[in-house]
This record gives C-alpha cells, sequence and structure tokens, in this order.
DNA sequence: CGCTGTCATGATAGCGCTACCATTCCTTTT
DNA sequence: AAAAGGAATGGTAGCGCTATCATGACAGCG
C-alpha cells in the first residue's frame, strides 16, 4: 500500500512570493502583529515596528493586497468611469482625479464607456467586483440596471461633468446655463444668423444640453435655431470639415456656436486657411477654455470650464467621505467663466 | 456557566453581497460548478449552466473578483504606468492600450510617476501587490530597486516608447534616430542657426535623446548647437515664452528644433502674432505629429509618431503573451515619419 | 462481463491576509 | 492590596472563491 501523500501533493503555494508569515517569522512576532505593524504602525511598540520593517526590507516583502482586501472587504482601488479618453476634456478631470488620490495612496481603475451606457454598466458589475472603496462615473445618465445595482451599493458615488440631483455625490456644472450663456452673448453681439454644431449629441447629451440653452435664448429672441450634427466626436478636422457643410446650408450665417473648442478650433483655422476673416466675415463660438483656444488669433470665444479643479475637487470630497468625515456638500457647482 | 456563542458571534459577513454559493444553492448545484458556469462554460452541462446563468440573474450576482483573484493568484488587471497625463502623448499610447485590453475584458490600473523614477517603483510595488497579470511602463529606466523587483517577477512586462534591450517586451521608437532625421532635415534646408528648445530633459529623457540625435547631425557638420531649456513641461504656453528667449539670447537663429509639438505649436502661433512669417523669417520644428501641428497655418514640420497605434500594438503582444502564444518579437519598432 | 476512458459534478483544502476576541503584563485607581 | 483599566501581542476563524483530486455515471470494447 503506497504511502499517503494527498496532504502534501495539495500544498499550493504557486509562487514563490514571501508572505506576511514569513515576515512575521522573521522579525519574531506573530503574523497579525507584522500585519499592524505594516497597517497600523501606532498599534505596535516602535520595537516590534522596526524589526518588521527590517524583515521586509531583506526579504523583499511586497503585500499582497488581494488577499488584504479579501479579508478586510476593504480595497485601496477607486473605479473611474469615464466616456471617452479621445476629448481631451476627460483627460484633464482624470488628471485631478489621480494627483489627488494618488497622493492619498487611492489606485485608479480606469474605465471607458465609448459613451454606451451598457458597457458602462458592465464595467460598474467589474468594478464592484473589485470591492472598490468609490466610484466615479462622468455624467447623471445610467441604464437601470446601473441604477439598480449602484443603489444598493454601499461605497460613495461620485457623479462628476454635469450638474443635478445625482445618486449620491455631485461635482459639475450647469450645461444648459452654459449654453444660454453663450447664445445669449452671441445675440447680444448682434448676430442673428447662429448655426449650432454638435457632434454626436445622443451620446455625449451634454452638448445637447448646452444646445437647449442655446435654443432657449434664440427662441426667446425670436431666432431660427439651424443646427448642424456630425457623426464624428470632436476633432480639428471635423471642425474644419463642419465649416464647409454650415457655409454650404446656411449662406447667410453670422456666427458659429460649436459644441467644443475641438470643433471650434478646428473651423477658425480652416476659416484663416481659407481667407475669411474671423469674426468679421464669421465668428466663431466653442465650449471648453482649451489652451488651443488661447493661443489662435483671434483668440477662440469660449466657456471655461475648471476640468482639472472639478476632478481635484471630487478626489477631495471624496476623500473626506471615505475617512468618515462630513462633507461640506453634496453638489457643488464649479460654474463656468465665459472668455471672449 | 453561560453557553459558548463564540462561534456564532465570529460570523462576520460584513457586506449582504450575494456569493456565488447562494447562486449555487438557487440553482440546485455545488458552488464549485457554479464557479466553473460562469468561468468555464464549455465544461458544465447546457442545462447547468442555464439555471446558474438564471440564478446569478434573480439574485442580483456580483462576482468578488478579489475573492477569485486570490484563489487563482490571476487576476484580469493589468498595470499601466506613465510619467504623466499632461503630455498627450501618454494618453493616446493609454487610449490605444485600453482599447484592445479593454476588448480583452481586461481592466487597466492606472499610474503616473510625475518622471519621478522612485514614484515608479512605488507603484510597481503596490501594482504587484495586486497581482496584476502583466506590467505596462513608459520607458526603459528603472532604478535600481523597480529593476531587481520586476526580474523577479514572473509575468510579462511591457516597456513602450522608446526602443532598446528592455527587461522582457519591448515597442518603441528611437528617440536618438528622430532627432538625427530632423536635425538632417534642417540641416539640408540650408539652416546654419538651430536652436533646440528642450523642456526638463532630466526628467523627460526621450527629448534628451533626440537632442543627442540632434548634436550628432549638427556637430559632424561643424554646426554649433545652442540648446535652451526650459523647466516646465511642455504646453502652448511654454513655447511662446521660449520664442522670445531664443530671439533674445540667439538673434541669428534661422531654425528652432522643439522637444515637441507643444512647445512648437505655441511657438509658431506666438511668432505670427508677433507679425513673424514661418518659415521665411524663422523656421519651426517639433515633434509628435499632433493633430494641432496639422492645422496650424503652415503646417508645422514634426516627426510624427504612431501613438494610438504603438499602445494597440504593445496590447496586443501583450495579449498574445498572455494567453500563452508566442510572441512574434520581443522587440518592435514602430519606427516614425518625417512630416514636412 | 469486467475493463478503461470520458464527461459532469462534487468534496476538500487552501489562496494570504485581517477581524475579532483572548491573553498577558503592566500601571493606575480607590 | 485588590480591582480596574490600558497597551501590546497572539490564537482562531474566516473573507469568497478556485485548484486539485475524487467520484459516479455511462459508453465503448474485446
Amino acid at each position: 500500500m503506497s504511502r499517503d501523500f494527498s496532504h502534501a501533493a495539495k500544498q499550493r503555494r504557486r509562487s514563490d512570493q514571501v508572505t506576511l508569515s514569513q515576515v512575521a517569522e522573521a522579525a519574531g512576532v506573530s503574523p497579525i502583529t507584522a500585519s499592524r505593524a505594516l497597517n497600523h504602525p501606532e498599534k505596535v511598540s516602535e520595537r516590534t515596528r522596526n524589526s518588521v520593517l527590517k524583515a521586509v526590507e531583506q526579504l523583499g516583502y511586497v503585500p499582497n493586497l488581494v488577499a488584504g482586501s479579501l479579508a478586510s472587504s476593504r480595497s485601496k482601488l477607486i473605479a473611474v468611469i469615464v466616456p471617452s479618453l479621445i476629448n481631451t476634456v476627460f483627460v484633464e478631470v482624470i488628471k485631478g482625479l489621480q494627483e489627488t488620490l494618488e497622493a492619498e495612496g487611492y489606485q485608479i481603475l480606469l474605465g471607458n464607456t465609448d459613451y454606451d451606457l451598457d458597457r458602462e454598466y458592465q464595467l460598474v458589475r467589474t468594478f464592484l467586483g473589485w470591492s472598490c472603496s468609490a466610484l466615479i462615473t462622468a455624467g447623471l445618465r445610467h441604464n437601470q440596471a446601473c441604477q439598480t445595482l449602484l443603489n444598493n451599493w454601499e461605497h460613495p458615488i461620485m457623479e462628476v461633468m454635469e450638474l443635478g440631483q445625482g445618486m449620491d455625490l455631485n461635482v459639475g456644472l450647469d450645461h444648459v446655463a452654459a449654453g444660454r450663456c453663450m447664445a445669449k452673448h452671441l445675440v447680444d453681439k448682434g448676430y442673428r444668423h447662429i448655426v449650432y454644431v454638435g457632434a454626436r449629441m445622443a451620446q455625449d447629451y451634454r452638448a445637447g444640453m448646452r444646445y437647449e440653452g442655446h435654443q432657449e435664448v434664440l427662441q426667446s429672441n425670436k431666432i431660427e435655431t439651424p443646427l448642424i450634427e456630425l457623426d464624428t466626436l470632436g476633432s480639428l478636422q471635423a471642425g474644419a470639415d463642419s465649416l464647409t457643410q454650415v457655409l454650404t446650408h446656411y449662406p447667410h450665417t453670422q456666427a458659429i456656436h460649436f459644441a467644443n473648442d475641438d470643433l471650434a478650433a478646428g473651423a477658425l483655422l480652416a476659416a484663416q486657411r481659407q481667407g475669411l476673416s474671423v469674426p468679421n466675415d464669421i465668428a466663431i463660438a466653442g465650449f471648453n477654455g482649451l489652451p488651443l483656444g488661447q493661443h489662435v488669433t483671434p483668440q477662440l470665444t469660449t466657456i471655461l470650464s475648471p476640468r482639472e479643479e472639478m476632478g481635484r475637487l471630487a478626489a477631495k470630497e471624496l476623500i473626506r467621505r471615505l475617512s468618515g468625515k462630513n462633507v461640506y456638500r453634496r453638489q457643488h457647482d464649479v460654474g463656468f467663466t465665459l472668455q471672449v
């Protein structure tokens, strides 16, 4: 009869990773004390702490965060979901978030929905599975499944970019008001033939909200509200192309209100190449306040949104909440500035 | 004597999360079969699979990926470490990576080193703790600790952006050659007073490599190689400012070779504002081929690097490796194109 | 008819860590 | 002096999942 090695055979340390127990042994303490030395240094004596840290160093121990998260059902992960990385706007928000969160030791789990709410739901599901400590998502609109899932989730949720009644925390700006603001500016300047150019507004519904504000103002001034909607997302090229389209369809156009600065700058540069004078022959307005807009001549008329600041503020509020403090406000309006 | 409730008291399901066991029970199978139904659907009968999926749906089960990763010591996480998010170049690479990885069900764990190699080491440590399946990092230079850590790591490592002898996989381009290429172009055009403008080249050492190539060509043509180095990272504003600086220090300058397109475009637009004709009064060259450069008039002379493509290619090679196939090559030169 | 192989499923034992209580050894209080 | 409180440490038992092996059912085969 052969010996029973079944138990030994079941040993399955698949990696030769150094574990906390080995560190503990080397430091002459119990595993749990070693854990405390690393995660709650104030709870152990200085002597113990030092010997544990020394052992960590010597053995080249790298904490297994997966195991730690499972045991504590907490993690230093924060999910960030954005609709696009092409649009620099989101990247700038991510930058603000990242800067602030990383300083507090949080890691960003990044997801891109490509403006698809079903994709968003999938990402949320996955991210919840990683027991993230919080979720940051761009926008207030979600599909039903996502809404339900998030309502039953016990961690903070931060919705950024736009302002409104969110699920939990919210930092953003009022896009309808921004659209109104720019439209009012154009009307006040005396323009009466104003075209709005948007791109995939069903997806980028915030551009749609700005168009709503735009419409409101123009209609109350009894002005037509022609709209040109592009299939492609904002880019310099799309902006340049749209200029031709506008001039063909609406030859009397005096001003174009673009959904964003990429489009506007593309059109402005294209206009110059075609020998059109801006704003004498045609006025061009954008949205976002991209650096580019401030460097072209003439400067682009645009609405400046504090994107990095929005990210930073959102991250800060989230951290307050995560550390158990009260948040100042659940809703933050970061506002916008008209830049002429 | 009081009864012993210690066992009951220790029950500590801290969340009311639905577990796989509950799903299994609802579906009338064992937990392990439920696990198989979800992760290896081909290994269970269709009947079983369906009843498990139904139970998942009904109970709103969200898999706990942390537990799964711990048990299998695998995860669908991929760490991505970049030196900056301000520089759009890295964002474009991330975009390429993200697009490809997300399609294969991988999640991106994003880290930003701010061009600090010690910070990079910290990030790597953290990310290894999440048992990522792979690590993607920008650049071939790492500090000693990081190098050691990664050498002992058993998962694929992908180093992007630059080309050379890496630790494992590598996708990038030759920056010295790029610098040489542009310098040669400027010399061939007949310019003899050429200034190189870089920004924080100790950190952004790839810009430094391009400067090396630039120097090489100029020196072999017996041309001086004046250098202006800025403290701030590339931006339109910095480019505009540097133009003044160049013209003050080197009034005879015929051409400026900028470390990147942000700087170059900023200078070009500033030159136009000052009434200088480009390239007659002064020629301006950049690096990267940002869309902006192609829309200003005249078009920016630049070196086009396929950044999104680089990300996509890197992701694809990584996925090949992760799925156990052989990679085509460990090193990929994505090349560059001179755009006049 | 028993032998082997294949397929679907199940039982067991961890993955590496931390929550929760228990214990020890002090110092402080009345 | 005994009781109470506090600080440092340790033992035990999971967190929710999957790897590994074991089992049972059934088909094919000489």
